[in-house]
DNA sequence: GTCCCGAATGCTAACGTTCACATGCTCGTG
DNA sequence: CACGAGCATGTGAACGTTAGCATTCGGGAC
């Protein structure tokens, strides 16, 4: 914190090498075209004052602030977590900064947010926890700056780019895998369903149970916590429990298991249970938890990539994908599959 | 994505609502000296064209970029996810934006973020996940910006300020805990301790033990996940296990309970396990996890409040603590305390 | 020795905003 | 009715950078 001492500019950077400032200049943007001599001679005198360009000036002058937006939701969830972090290592690795913006329960209108990320500057957006909530806000900016939705479902907007993991083939995995290990009924737990990602594994359950002619229900909605998992449980006890449950997430897969120890149902011999996302602690679940594992780092790197090409208008890398798929992970909630 | 028709600025503002660009900027800065007739046609005339200020002349302007950097870490824990969604709400009400930098296992130096962090002009840093991979960084940047660390450990870095959770006293609580229910050894499976935070619960435990003369063990260090939990519990159970085991977060509890359940052993009354975080799922434990609770948000508050105020030169409000205290969430994982 | 060409560097203007100051207007007062 | 006070608004300049054009310099060819 020294006493307001001007950060160096790109004139004292030329003064201190000898040059104008139009050379510095073009040390950091074009460095081929000036003399090695030269330009080394200014690297220097950059390293010696410690010059870092300003981002402001820059910004403005090039119309282009270098700035990602990022649209999260509130909760602190797992999967859009990690994709947070795949999104921003890839995001400095390009040049680009991330601007967080978070859509609380208590700003649902979204209006406030969506103005609000019209006006950080941002180059592109890239809406991460996708849900109803964030509609409003998103459209709105959509009109004038690029978008990436990172979601299950192609979006309403047109313009908008989507990437996703395929939840629909998730729930099939996991319904097909229940088939195959003796279950005839099913009870899909709900997640909440203005949350796309929700909608579609129920929607992939609900076709997987006809495809595979099972006795297929779906309860909830709940909320992603395990507190709806241990309600929806507990009323499935007391009205009859099918051979397997289907949570809609790792979270309330917690409270389904929660539940059926209290009373004092066997996991999987009595009901099978699985989960979705494969957070850090399905393996160590009494006992450990089957899920479908999503490549949500990847999905982060993809939706960056996909905005990078909108904004410096390159092609997209052909055969990249839109929608990766995601993989079942079996351990000991579910019985074994036999194998012959 | 309109075909890059340029954004409204204050002049078209201006000429739309038949003043000059400086009243408009008055209109946004200072409305009270405009009079009421034309502040309402200038604001009338502002959400007619959709103008929004542009932040980067702003910023070069007034030199202040009302951003705020944020320095996570890569690894997407409870607890700093929860503090950094609390902070990015309330610098949005206070006028700023967050910029997200994490700080990942494979950029180790954090030179390169120190740098990156110095460059986005940022008006002051937040650090969130505070361990040691953070301190070069941190160091490099708090020469020139305000820094507020979130951590339980005084920074050697002088200026730097510091809001924290009061860590040993967490870990007083537990030991206290365990104490009254009867639990002669305790065994403190540490977290990492390059965690400025893990250093400090372990060294709360060894306090706590000492003072009421148990017989306390430290393994470890784990790594903040299930596994390590999971791994430093199967030694034990090879090599003697305690009354009592005291997980340096609720995450490696989850590894602890696992084993136990592996070796049929019971939960509390073979062995009692305390977790530290009070995560979404502890509850819902088998047994639910007696735990530390954290009041994560209301630090994130605290330390953008701290950081406004140095920003600001404002003073802070007498009474605004820097160390917040846990509070011990009891639930089935330790025996009850006899109440007489 | 002169000319020309290309490479290297310098100068001017502009991005959109805010600050400091200048100016015009309205109103109360002597 | 003229004057000054004070409020409302306008004007010029500057923040640090990049784009476009102008200038300089060195060297090869005649």
């Amino acid at each position: 914190m020294a006493p307001t001492a001007r950060r160096p500019s790109m004139a004292d950077v030329a003064d201190r090498a000898g040059v104008s400032y139009q050379t510095v200049s073009r040390v950091l943007n074009e460095p081929e075209i000036v003399r090695p001599a030269t330009r080394s001679r200014v690297l220097e005198a950059i390293t010696e004052l410690g010059y870092t360009r300003n981002r402001a000036a820059r910004a403005l002058k090039t119309t282009r602030s270098s700035l990602i937006g990022m649209l999260n939701d509130g909760s602190a969830l797992f999967g859009p977590t990690e994709t947070t972090t795949a999104i921003e290592t890839a995001a400095r690795r390009a040049g680009y900064s991330v601007l967080l913006t978070t859509v609380g329960a208590e700003d649902s209108a979204g209006h406030a947010v969506g103005a609000e990320l019209l006006g950080s500057g941002a180059d592109g957006i890239l809406v991460v926890a996708a849900h109803e909530g964030m509609v409003p806000a998103v459209t709105a900016v959509a009109r004038s700056t690029p978008v990436v939705v990172v979601s299950a479902v192609p979006p309403r907007t047109p313009g908008i780019q989507v990437v996703g993991v395929d939840q629909g083939l998730g729930a099939h995995l996991v319904v097909e895998h229940l088939a195959r290990t003796g279950a005839r009924s099913v009870v899909h737990t709900a997640g909440p369903q203005d949350w796309f990602d929700a909608r579609a594994r129920r929607e992939g359950f609900e076709q997987a149970i006809a495809l595979h002619g099972l006795d297929g229900e779906v309860v909830g909605p709940g909320d992603w916590t395990p507190r709806t998992g241990y309600d929806l449980t507990n009323a499935l006890v007391r009205d009859g429990l099918p051979d397997a449950i289907f949570a809609a997430n790792d979270m309330m897969a917690m409270g389904v298991l929660h539940a059926l120890h209290e009373h004092r149902l066997r996991i999987p011999e009595d009901v099978a249970v699985v989960g979705f996302d494969n957070t850090l602690g399905a393996e160590y679940q009494v006992p450990s938890l089957t899920t479908v594992a999503q490549p949500f780092a990847e999905l982060g790197r993809l939706a960056l990539e996909r905005l990078l090409c909108l904004l410096e208008e390159r092609e997209l890398p052909p055969g990249t994908p839109s929608t990766l798929p995601p993989r079942l992970v079996v351990r000991r909630s579910t019985r074994p599959e036999r194998t012959h």
